[in-house]
DNA sequence: CGGCTTTTGTTTCCTTGGTGAACAATATCC
DNA sequence: GGATATTGTTCACCAAGGAAACAAAAGCCG
């Protein structure tokens, strides 16, 4: 190797991202660690759920009667992947898989009165964690963000 | 259990998400998935890279001589998360670790000469999954969606 | 009716990123 | 020179997810 080597000599704020600060998915990916942290900091340690956990159980309570497949539709994954968290929410005594009256095979995932509870409890923590995000922005701006998600998202 | 069983007749079309559709981390994670699903068919099958794989080489190639340290700074991520990255871009041979001339706990990190020629490539590839990217939006909005999660992160 | 085909939930194994704790070697500070 | 901090590493873990195989149950079709 006969070629200069360079300085070498970085600090941690002068550091480059090459082209990455030109790339939508590394400003989405910076945006989605924080906003996870943000919401690990105030609705995970306080009610002991993940984004995904309370979606998962959101959308549960909105479809009484539920099939696992509708659910793992819904989410977007694997049928493999709902069972887990079904096991989960069912160990949590957040949620009941009932037989359902007209397939044998598939369960009705219903929420339980604890379910009811603690997801009610876990909304207003929810609504004020999405209340300290909004405030990074104007009304306008998070309106405007929610819609280019969803365009982007197709 | 004497209360009547609501119909749970739930095509796939007609779910409800409950509150997810007001919150900004439902539509972030929604286009976070569809970007990373569209980079994996594009950018990942082809160069066999991930997005974060993809990002560590552009802080490596953009900062010649980093140290582990600094780069696991700049990514957020633990200094033993860092170890199993650089094993795995130096085992594909797209990177090295050199001693460090002025600290011998620390490693430099740098790329190869094959690094740099698949960068290269990737970074071909990357700006074309870029470009059908912002198709989705005008040029403006793609500024626009940048300004936000760039407030959004902080 | 009876035989294929599909769907449902499940289990098992694997992969990907990531963490935390402990540790040896090396720097740094007082 | 001795305490303290930093660097890279290993190891054991965890969480989210996927793939494949499977049994039970539905559904279809001749």
């Amino acid at each position: 190797m006969t070629a200069r080597r360079k300085p070498a000599i970085i600090e941690t704020g002068s550091l480059s991202y090459g082209m990455l600060p030109g790339l939508l998915g590394f400003h989405l990916r910076r945006a989605q660690v924080s906003l996870f942290k943000h919401f690990a900091r105030t609705v995970g340690q306080v009610a002991g759920i993940t984004p995904g956990l309370f979606g998962m159980l959101q959308v549960i309570a909105a479809n009484p009667g539920l099939a696992q497949s509708r659910l793992a539709e819904a989410m977007e994954v694997e049928r493999s992947t709902i069972v887990k968290v079904v096991d989960q929410l069912e160990a949590r005594g957040l949620i009941v898989r009932e037989p359902s009256a007209v397939d044998r095979r598939s369960h009705c995932l219903e929420l339980t009165e604890l379910g009811r509870a603690e997801l009610a409890r876990m909304e207003q923590l929810v609504l004020a964690h999405e209340a300290e995000l909004a405030a990074k922005l104007t009304p306008e701006d998070r309106q405007e963000l929610t819609r280019l998600l969803i365009q982007l998202a197709d």
